[in-house]
DNA sequence: TAATTGGTTCGGTAGTTTCCGAACCAACAC
DNA sequence: GTGTTGGTTCGGAAACTACCGAACCAATTA
């Protein structure tokens, strides 16, 4: 029966709670991820994850495939084993971005579309909130370019690291 | 009986569903939200609003009476008129942007715990991925910088406005 | 062959969310 | 007083979500 630190287990709570909340995962699909965060790159295996989440077999068999097809985790087998072991892929951060990209990208559109209608059909409210309107575009902007270098870089150290 | 042009109709749903997901309001309140942002500034009344949702009076009562609470809109009365006619705040971008930067600061702290606890309990993993994990840290709180400055202009932008 | 292991699939259930209608309340009109 | 208007509160229904257990399947072992 395998155990964790109470710290630990806190930290799992908190992570997968925010895990959740920001990629809208089910509870148990978030508090995997961050037991997966927070631990060695060993892997773990499926019987692992039961123990130590409390789960059943069948949800944590749902959970699991979710991850994978979100390519959050990723598994690997030993030979002469056919258990399956998990951890996090390499490219979990960047991934994240990635999600983080698409969301702001999405809303930046919608706030274009938003400024084009109001300018069209509320043009006296339209420009008294024009400059608000704009510097609220400019943010998400900001934003979007800085996800874009962060992930340019993620990808430069990513080779670099690898060459080694 | 009041009608809404298929256009806005449309906008208000995306809109609905963004601010649905983004500020994990129900359904009926992303969409009386986004038809307030897509509305001229005059206001709105109980009945207009129970039109247009085509929803009961309990379920826009509790809904606007939410919108109220979290300041995203707000009311105002007529002389001589007992009904209340709600319209989105003056600072709706603002408070936006503030609920952004309490999100974005919190999982900056989390990912700040997060290095702390790998660096002491798996070393070697914190330092294979120890640049990558600085890297997003980085990108945090460039973020938040970005957020904080924003938030600032907005309100320069306002007081100046105010003045004339 | 049968038994075990590792994992998936399916049906159902408990819990939660969202909404509604009916009853209600307060203010005003008659 | 009674009736109407503007809005709130409460109980419950419908829909959705997350999870579980049991049955199942496929690969391996005996």
């Amino acid at each position: 029966m395998q155990t964790i630190s109470e710290e630990k287990c806190k930290l799992v709570e908190e992570l997968g709670l925010n895990f959740e909340a920001k990629h809208s995962l089910p509870p148990l699909a978030g508090r995997i991820y961050a037991f997966m965060i927070l631990s060695s790159m060993e892997g773990h295996s499926f019987e692992d994850i039961i123990e130590i989440t409390n789960a059943s077999k069948s949800s944590v068999s749902t959970n699991l495939n979710l991850l994978v097809q979100l390519k959050f985790i990723e598994y690997f087998t030993k030979t002469g084993d056919r258990k399956r072991y998990f951890k996090i892929t390499k490219n979990y951060l960047r991934i994240t971005l990635e999600e983080y990209h698409e969301s702001i990208d999405k809303e930046l559109k919608l706030v274009k579309k938003v400024n084009t209608f109001n300018k069209e059909h509320n043009p006296e409210k339209f420009k008294k909130n024009k400059n608000l309107g704009l510097i609220f575009q400019e943010y998400l902007t900001t934003q979007k370019e800085n996800l874009e270098t962060t992930i340019q870089k993620m990808i430069a150290f990513k080779n670099e690291f690898d060459q080694l």
